[in-house]
Order: C-alpha cells, then sequence, then structure tokens
DNA sequence: TCTGTTTATCGTAATATTGCAATAAACAAA
DNA sequence: TTTGTTTATTGCAATATTACGATAAACAGA
C-alpha cells in the first residue's frame, strides 16, 4: 500500500489534488510566492531564499515542475525558473466556487 | 529526516501548506466536494460514497479535520460531518491574488 | 440485556516524502 | 584547458502517508 489509488476517483479530484499537494509544503509555498514577487526569476536566488540545502530546494523546485505550477528555462549557465499561470487560472475559481456553494447551504447542522 | 522544517518557515506559509496539503488527495477532494453538494451531512453517506474502505475513509476525515477544513459532530448513533467554511474563504482569495499578482507582471523570460 | 449499526482505533505492510552530503554535469570566463 | 559557478542527481536515513483487516467503542432499538 502507501500508493494513492489514483484510478478510483475522477480525473478532476486528481487533477486539484495534484495542484494542491505540490502546495502542501511551505517551502513550496515560498517559492511560488517568491516567483511572484520578482519579475525576473532565477533560481541561484531561490536557494539563496530558502532556508533549506540547495538539493532539497532542488528537489522541491523539480516536484513544482512536475506538477505543472512552474516551468524551467536554460537560460546560459543558469536556470529561469518561473511560474505557469495556468494551473492558478484553472483552480483559483475553483476554491471560490467552494465557498460560494457553501455559503448558499439551507441546512445548519453542526 | 522526513520531517518538514516548519520552523524556518512564515506562519502564513505553513497555514497555507497545511490547507493544500488536507487537499493533496483526491479522496479528500472528493469528500469536500459530497460535504458541499449535500445539505446533510452524516458519515456513513461518506463511506458510501467513497470507494474505499471505511477505516482508510475515517483516516482521510480525521485528516481533514485535524487541518480544520471539516468538523464533526455527534448525532445521536452516526456522526454528523460537514465543512468549516473559515480556511475556504480564508484561502480562496490567496489563490486569487495569485492569479493577479502573476498578470500584472512586467517581465516574460520563460 | 442482546443485537445490529456506525464510527474509531490498532496493527501492519507498502510506498512516498523530506532533507542533506557527496558528487556529477553543464557551462562561462580566464 | 583550467577554474569557478550553477543546478541536477545519487544515495541514504528518518519519518510520513496510504490502505485495509481486525477489532473496539458507542449507541439505538428490540
Amino acid at each position: 500500500m502507501g500508493l494513492t489509488k489514483t484510478d478510483l476517483f475522477t480525473q478532476h479530484q486528481n487533477e486539484l489534488a495534484v495542484f494542491a499537494k505540490a502546495l502542501g509544503h511551505p517551502a513550496r509555498v515560498a517559492i511560488i510566492e517568491f516567483l511572484l514577487k520578482t519579475d525576473k526569476c532565477i533560481c541561484g536566488d531561490i536557494v539563496n531564499e530558502l532556508p533549506l540545502a540547495q538539493p532539497t530546494v532542488s528537489q522541491h523546485l523539480r516536484e513544482l515542475k512536475e506538477a505543472g505550477l512552474i516551468q524551467g528555462n536554460i537560460e546560459g549557465n543558469a536556470i529561469c525558473y518561473c511560474i505557469n499561470p495556468r494551473p492558478f487560472e484553472k483552480f483559483a475559481p475553483i476554491f471560490n466556487s467552494f465557498v460560494l456553494q457553501q455559503g448558499t447551504k439551507k441546512v445548519e447542522c453542526c
């Protein structure tokens, strides 16, 4: 076991879970926030910004990349990492719809 | 190791990560969606709704509860689980602000 | 009290995640 | 070519997650 039974759930549920899981670590939240607040985006800056060893940061970057939240282009010696806006544009409205759905509920039982 | 270094990140980053991590499994996404679409909320329904064994569902419910996304009240024989709207109200705007910040970026390097 | 229903917990196995030192790979510049 | 810089990969240890069978706990109703 220890293996998520992906095939038992809808594609939508799995995609949202992959997106959320990628943001499920404070280091990865910090990376996303850093990429959002800077206009340029070079990996060295990210390593210096985070309180973790370089291989650990590299690993978190790879996870964000595999989940599709960021993309990295080779730029001479360094690598240019930046946000992939698509998943954010896709899932942000879903969190809003959660709030809206909850707001319109009639029965209060808890 | 295998232990997240929570103390190295801001409270905000940790809170967002806890919220996202709770939604980082399709079964837990399914539970939240089910609780949103039903007005009543009894645990038995959730177990029947999910394609997983009862102890597994119970475990996912506990994780959602510990992360603060749902709350459960004892209701006679059964337990009434429902959404805790607060974290959703708190974090949905953050995902929106991510999209807005990204939209106003000047430099395109990737 | 006994029986069935509902949910939680325990125990266990398989796998994933987190973190880092050591090292490699890729490249720029001297 | 050699040296330094930047990022990725490997290997490993510690811990967490996922899943479920077995069992317990809590309660309703007969």
